[in-house]
Formats: structure tokens, C-alpha cells, sequence
DNA sequence: GCAAATAAGTGTTATTTTGACACTCATCTT
DNA sequence: AAGATGAGTGTCAAAATAACACTTATTTGC
């Protein structure tokens, strides 16, 4: 088959913006970039898409290299293409955000990459534009989450209600009224009270909750705020 | 300097979904494809990226190159960048929308392209994977003018209550409540009162308003909503 | 075994916001 | 002058919100 005339190709890659959540604060998984140039500097994980290979694919693949984690939510950010942001050769990157319960993951054996997670409030120097791309993520982490239930993707699969309040704290840095928090939180009727508590960390204990999986996948995209209507401004 | 060894590259186009709105109809911008495969099919505008050019400015030279138009509204939707979304070699398209003044548009004199507004609801069958970025599109600006201050980009400078009241309910298919319509969007505090009506359109005619465009540009992150809180919903 | 310490858990109220609802007004046409 | 048309405006009841402080369960240390 013909080809397209005289345009000029240029390789195609994901950085995927991973976070985590630690209980206290909020991560981000972070390499030591494995190619010159900047060899051994911060950077995101990334990698180039394949011939035949999908964005998703892609995005997937690369998490799942440095992770090991599969069926994790990721969505793509948004394309940054500055002609010299990789200044070996053009290369436009798709950026894509992961969240990742952070006690599933794993180093990975046979991982040169060295990742380490990473507070975002304490961000080192990053390569390239990954530091714009993780501002980005996080803004958008921010918005998204201030609108629909998303951030129980960073949690275990039983966690505490004060579990989940200090998330949205980390992650806004703020602090939230417990009372309003949980009010709204369990009007949404997505959690489902278990037997026991949660031992360490506190005296009396806290309540494991676990999301009600059916009700939670039939409302990822409905609107649903616990947050007080100001504090979705960045 | 050296090179990444062993990657695979790929065009890069843009593609722009272009939305205006006539007082009654939400329409898109569509134009008959110039290249072959798929010659004289519509299409949504679209051109490859230059070597040299980053990924705003060849969306807005690609609208430019249609309209005329300078300084529109354009915002990145989303890479797609299925393998075969292009029978003739594998390309990426970032596909960008835009929101046009209607009346600013003039057909391009050399213009080849043959363009046409069409109705949002009445599209016809488009090339490659087209129809799936203006359902996205579509979505992604409901999504958005639920929450932000955003349609003003598709009415000409001087506009009426009543046609913005127009505009949302072709965006939304909906009828809405003029009074209510009429509270919030005068307590967002927008707008500024005209001397002048509309004549045309109605016996009484109805005032002109402009936008406070210091407050618009200031909040045009904010927070604002003209709809009742469900019609957020698709 | 009792007191102290700690985080978990829970209700009320005043204010604001929302949505449902219907009539009058200004102007042109005949 | 009467009729027609779309523009413009106000009320009220219900719901949602945000601000606010005390009690409870359990462990720890004496």
C-alpha cells in the first residue's frame, strides 16, 4: 500500500505518572532513567510504543514492567509534544496517570530501574518535562477526584473511613471536617461495613470497610463529591 | 548526537473537531478528505505535524488553514493511536477541539477542502476512527460546560439570555427552565446588560449582553453551573 | 485494676441552594 | 385597537450544606 508523501515520522512514547498512597502521604513512583542521555537522573517510567501495539497496550505493558500489577486504572493525560523535550530526537509522549494500591506493588527482580516511591510534595529534579507532566497529573488527580469516587483505587481492598479522609487530605492539603466527610461518604452507599477493625494505629480501632464492587463500577463516572464544594479549586 | 536505537516511529497528525452553533443547531465542521484512501469522504480537518512544531500550534495552523480564524478556544482531547486506525500507514492523530464563533467563519478562498457545518445530531458516516473523536468530543464539552463557564466561545460577542438559554439545551437535548437558567447565570455576575435588543427573532427583542471578559478570563477555571445539578449526567 | 490517653464515632442547627412553578410586559402585526 | 409572540421576572418549599463538640472504645502505664 502507498504511503503518505514526504511527512516526517517521529517515535511515540508513554510516561506513565504512577501514585500511591501510604496511608500518610501520597507517592509517586519514580525511576532512575536507564538510557543516555541523563542516564541514572529521576524520571518517570516510560518506554516507546510498539509497531503494532495500542496506546493502552502500551501504557499497560510499561506499568506493568515496572510494577508487576495488571487491570489497574490508568487514564491518559494528555500528549506533550514540544519538538525538543527529548533532546536526542522527536519523540512525543503520552502521558498517562496509574493508581496503584502501593502494598500491592512490588519491586520487580529482574528491575534495573531502581523506582522508588517518592513523596509529592518532595519531588526531586525530574528529567525532560516529567515535572510538568506530574504537575499536570496531579492537577488532574485533584479535579477528577473532587468530582467522582476514584481514590479508593489507591487503597486496599478493606480499608478505614479515617483511612480514606487522610487520602483526600494528602491529597488536597487540607484538613476535612470527619463528620461532613462521613456523612457524605456513606449517603453515597458505595462502602459495605465488615466485622472487624482495624487493630493498629489507633486504641479503640477502626471499622474495615470494602467498596460494594457492583455499585462502585456503575457509578466511576457519576458525579459524587465528599468534599466541600470549595475545595475543588486548586 | 546520537539516536534512540531500534524504535520505530510513526506520522503524527492532528485532527480538529470543530463545533459551532447557528442559534439553533449545535454543528460541526466537517470537510471532504483530500488524500486518498478515502478521498471526497467527510472527514474531520486534519494535517500532520511538522517536524519543528509543537503540538498547540499545528492544531491552531490546521484551524487557521480552515476558517481563517485566529486565537479560537482549542483544548486537546485525547491521542488515538489504534495501529490501524489508518489503512495507509500507522499515524497517531491527537485530535484537538475547537469552539468557533459561527458568523466569524469564512470559507477559505483556496480552500479545497470543501468544508461544510453540519448538524451535531445528523452526521453523516465519517472516515477512520472520526465518528468515535466527535463522540468524545460532544461528551468531553457537555462534561465541561456542565461545570465551567465555557459556551460563551461559541456566541458572537453581543448575544442574547435567550440564545445562550438555546445553546444549552441543543447541547444537552434538553428544555430548561428560563428563570432558573436566568438566576444563576446573572449571579455568576458575567455578564454586562447592553443598551441595545435584539430585534430580529422576537416582537419585544431582548437585551444584548457582553461578557465582563476581566471576570471570564479569571474564572474561566472556576466553578459554574447553569444547569440543574442531574442534567451533568449523560 | 484503675486512671489516663488516644483516635473513632456520632447529631443538630442555621444557612444556602435548589428546583418547581405562571403570570405580566414590550413590541410588532393586522 | 386587538391579538400574537417571545422576553422578562418572583415566590416558596425542600434539600443540601457547612459549622460545630462531645461521647465511646480500647490500650497503656502506673
Amino acid at each position: 500500500m502507498k504511503k503518505y508523501a514526504g511527512q516526517s515520522a517521529m517515535l511515540v512514547a508513554i510516561d506513565c505518572i504512577i501514585f500511591g498512597f501510604d496511608g500518610d502521604e501520597l507517592k509517586l513512583l519514580l525511576i532512575q532513567r536507564g538510557l543516555e542521555p541523563e542516564k541514572g537522573k529521576w524520571s518517570l517510567m516510560g518506554g516507546f510504543v510498539k509497531p503494532k501495539e495500542d496506546l493502552e497496550k502500551a501504557a499497560a505493558r510499561i506499568l506493568k514492567q515496572l510494577t508487576g500489577l495488571e487491570d489497574v486504572y490508568m487514564e491518559q493525560l494528555q500528549a506533550f509534544g514540544d519538538p525538543d523535550r527529548d533532546p536526542v530526537e522527536r519523540t512525543l509522549s503520552i502521558a498517562w496517570f496509574a493508581l496503584v494500591d502501593i502494598h500491592k506493588y512490588e519491586k520487580q527482580l529482574s528491575d534495573d530501574h531502581h523506582p522508588e516511591w517518592v513523596p509529592v510534595k518532595k519531588l526531586p529534579k525530574l528529567v525532560f518535562d516529567h515535572r510538568k507532566m506530574v504537575d499536570l497529573a496531579k492537577k488532574r488527580l485533584q479535579y477528577k477526584a473532587a468530582l467522582h469516587p476514584l481514590l479508593f483505587e489507591l487503597l486496599p481492598d478493606r480499608f478505614t473511613i479515617p483511612q480514606l479522609l487522610n487520602l483526600y487530605q494528602a491529597l488536597y492539603d487540607k484538613k476535612l471536617d470527619k463528620r461532613n466527610f462521613n456523612r457524605k461518604l456513606l449517603s453515597a452507599k458505595l462502602l459495605i461495613k465488615q466485622k472487624y477493625k482495624k487493630k493498629e494505629g489507633s486504641r479503640r480501632g477502626a471499622f474495615y470497610y470494602k467498596l460494594d464492587k457492583r455499585k462502585y463500577y456503575s457509578n466511576i463516572d457519576a458525579f459524587m463529591s465528599f468534599l466541600p464544594a470549595r475545595e475543588i479549586f486548586s
